[in-house]
DNA sequence: GTCTATATAATGATAGAC
DNA sequence: GTCTATCATTATATAGAC
């Protein structure tokens, strides 16, 4: 799916790939729809528990930046994205999944709006977690394409911008409560 | 392409909307990625010069946000990336054309960064365009496939956040030069 | 330029033997 | 559960008549 598409994604070839017949992918999975569904669930699943474990962080907002900056599983989602508009079956679980992820991210990042100095204004975590997200999209997806202008230095103004703000939180976090151990 | 994907077009499809047939389809585009680029040259002729219209404001970053914010446009625009990223000849003009219009955008974008308040640094133009770019791409995306989670707050932040650089330009400019004509 | 006819290849899916 | 055989469909593309 990656290398050629979704398009190229056949019975046949997936048979090939698994050293069996085309007729026993059919066999476990009735349609090709039945079998993206499938990929779609394993990836959900895999996908929802690693972001689970790397929003369990003190800096959800760098998290949120590392995890939506990986290469393999945004190039998947677009994927799919692109699978998802023409097949309104799959689209439905896509958005489904679409919008767990985000409420996800807005939940972890929410009680860390004061921390990082944007007072208590947490629908604008709503915003950090979609231009973040955004960003990371498009930069991944223009990479793949060959498209190159400004990249470095957009990424570079984010991952600035982003520690710049751990920064902050780190301060704020030692003047509401002082640390209990006094190390060197 | 827009409402079935680019995998629905066909030569025979095509062919039935024009009232030909499908071998005529052939006569004039000898391989369907022919009839894809030609198609893609329209696209990338129409648009540039729309976006060279939209530039030629005194409120670029205005411009930028209004236009890649049209929604037909960046939907084809996203099917020609799904396609061109199984096929290698398609893939090349896309990615020029990618190119193109990011520098069209920060050529247009540059001499203005002083009067928004972004003192000399012109580099950050490279990052405003491909931030503004990204977001749009990714509300049209979501809400394309029914994700909607944060997007009103988003966008509602971006328009009042231009809208502010805007009034900060206007401000410096009036300084700058003062108004030729002293009107009510 | 537009057509009919056709070559060739791939697809999703089913039937039925073992 | 896994196979062989096969159907029906669709696709891109070409040859040649008019």
């Amino acid at each position: 799916m990656l290398k050629e598409g979704y398009a190229a994604v056949t019975s046949r070839k997936v048979a090939r790939e698994a050293n069996v017949t085309s007729q026993l992918v059919h066999y476990y999975f009735s349609t090709m729809d039945a079998l993206f569904l499938a990929l779609w669930g394993r990836f959900v699943t895999a996908n929802m528990e690693r972001q689970a474990r790397a929003l369990n962080s003190p800096d959800p907002l760098g998290a949120i930046w590392n995890f939506t900056s990986h290469v393999a599983g945004t190039a998947l989602e677009l994927e799919f994205i692109a699978l998802a508009h023409h097949r309104k079956t799959i689209r439905k679980e896509i958005a489904r999944a679409g919008d767990r992820f985000r409420k996800m991210q807005i939940e972890a990042l929410s009680p860390f709006m004061d921390d990082y100095g944007f007072g208590r204004d947490k629908g604008f975590a709503d915003v950090l977690t979609v231009l973040l997200t955004s960003a990371s999209r498009s930069l991944i997806m223009e990479k793949d394409l060959g498209v190159s202008v400004g990249h470095s230095r957009t990424s570079d103004y984010i991952e600035k911008w982003i520690k710049r703000l751990s920064a902050v939180r780190r301060h704020n976090c030692a003047k509401k409560r002082p640390r209990k151990q006094a190390g060197a």
